[in-house]
DNA sequence: ACAGATACATACCGGTTGGTATGTAATTCC
DNA sequence: GGAATTACATACCAACCGGTATGTATCTGT
């Protein structure tokens, strides 16, 4: 057995910096914070990672991209039928999502607010993430325009973009109430307005349950 | 002609620390960049304020509340038709905001997402605000309902929610593509869904223009 | 087995942070 | 007009920040 496993411990300042960067924000997390976690020392930290802010960069796209990746845009992405996946995705998120993520945020939201405007890295970076959404979204109301679900004269460039930016505000103004059951009627609504771009308006509660 | 004024430099100070607050964040915000801004000491800012924190609220309940209070508050408040003066708010915002409030974000929102969390006297403050939002948009729908405007099986609080949390996530999304066009294709959406509401629905582009 | 590279730990540093104690000039009140 | 209060300015502080230089143990390639 080995005593020096460096993936091991890279993926534990990975995790460790997510919670922290969730919990504070990015410019509030405290290095010291996440070696006092870790267990770590600033050696093995500044080994890994060169800067507080590659490490951020690394959180975003090794840790928080790919939740929801698996989380929201392959659900999407691989069904058959994306526009009712996407409703159920909406539907259902509030019930797959730990609640903290309700009290503490969106992470992809917390530091899109906190870094686009002050950092270019950042919000290329986190940008890429939002288009990856956004371009999920967007091919899924496209195919379900293609497969006549979706009513032909939607613009489903500008749908998509709206129903990530909703997606994030009711996880905003939720977290801000503090209130999941908020965050559950919000998602509700979103899930109305995506159901008004349906070519067959949905019955009560259709895809709700 | 007096050479102390405290009221004036007391706004002085809200109005730096607004900035300061806007650009940064306010955790990241500076003290010291204040008071480089205004001209003033730690004497005269620790005089009229006793703590960044107070300075803080006091920023949000002196300058932000009262600028959305114009902006879109009192408009949807005081009109007659309030429906149609809420979607007018709502067409025309992204023309009566300086364009740095796309890139630099809401300043309720972002300091919602930053504060919320993890400060409850910032949580409750801005949750205030947010909450006369809220009514303020509740109200329009309210009394659209009895004017007939509304469709009657509306559920007004939880769509007066989902509006305000899709306006703040447009901003949001805008803000990270650092896009005006962004903004104002999300706020046309958010429009469209306002739309959906009314019990016969606007011609395309009835009160767009 | 030995050399070089990797993976850490320890100790230290300059700069910045919010906050305070003290001093002083202007204003207000009686 | 003098005393008290208000409105500032100056100087200072401990704590914390991200980052680095250096040392050492472990691992790997040959």
């Amino acid at each position: 057995m080995q005593t020096k496993q460096p993936d091991l411990t890279r993926d534990k300042i990975l995790h460790s910096a997510f919670c922290e960067i969730h919990r504070q924000g990015f410019q509030a997390a405290s290095i010291a914070n996440i070696l006092q976690d870790t267990g770590l020392t600033k050696g093995a930290l500044y080994h890994h990672f060169p800067t507080k802010q590659a490490l951020g960069l690394a959180v975003i796209d090794e840790v928080i991209s790919q939740r929801l990746e698996q989380l929201v845009f392959q659900p999407v992405r691989d069904s058959e039928h994306p526009v009712e996946a996407l409703l159920e995705v909406i539907a259902t998120i509030h019930k797959k999502v730990p609640s903290d993520f309700v009290m503490l945020g969106c992470p992809l939201n917390n530091l899109m607010q906190e870094m686009s405007a002050i950092d270019e890295l950042f919000q290329k970076q986190l940008g890429s993430v939002l288009g990856i959404w956004q371009k999920t979204v967007e091919g899924a109301l496209k195919r379900g325009q293609q497969q006549g679900v979706i009513r032909p004269e939607v613009d489903y460039k500008a749908a998509a973009l709206f129903v990530v930016s909703a997606w994030e505000g009711c996880i905003g103004v939720a977290k801000n109430m503090q209130s999941p059951r908020a965050f559950e009627s919000c998602m509700q609504q979103l899930h109305g307005y995506v159901g008004s771009l349906l070519a067959q308006p949905a019955r009560k509660g259709r895809a709700v349950k």
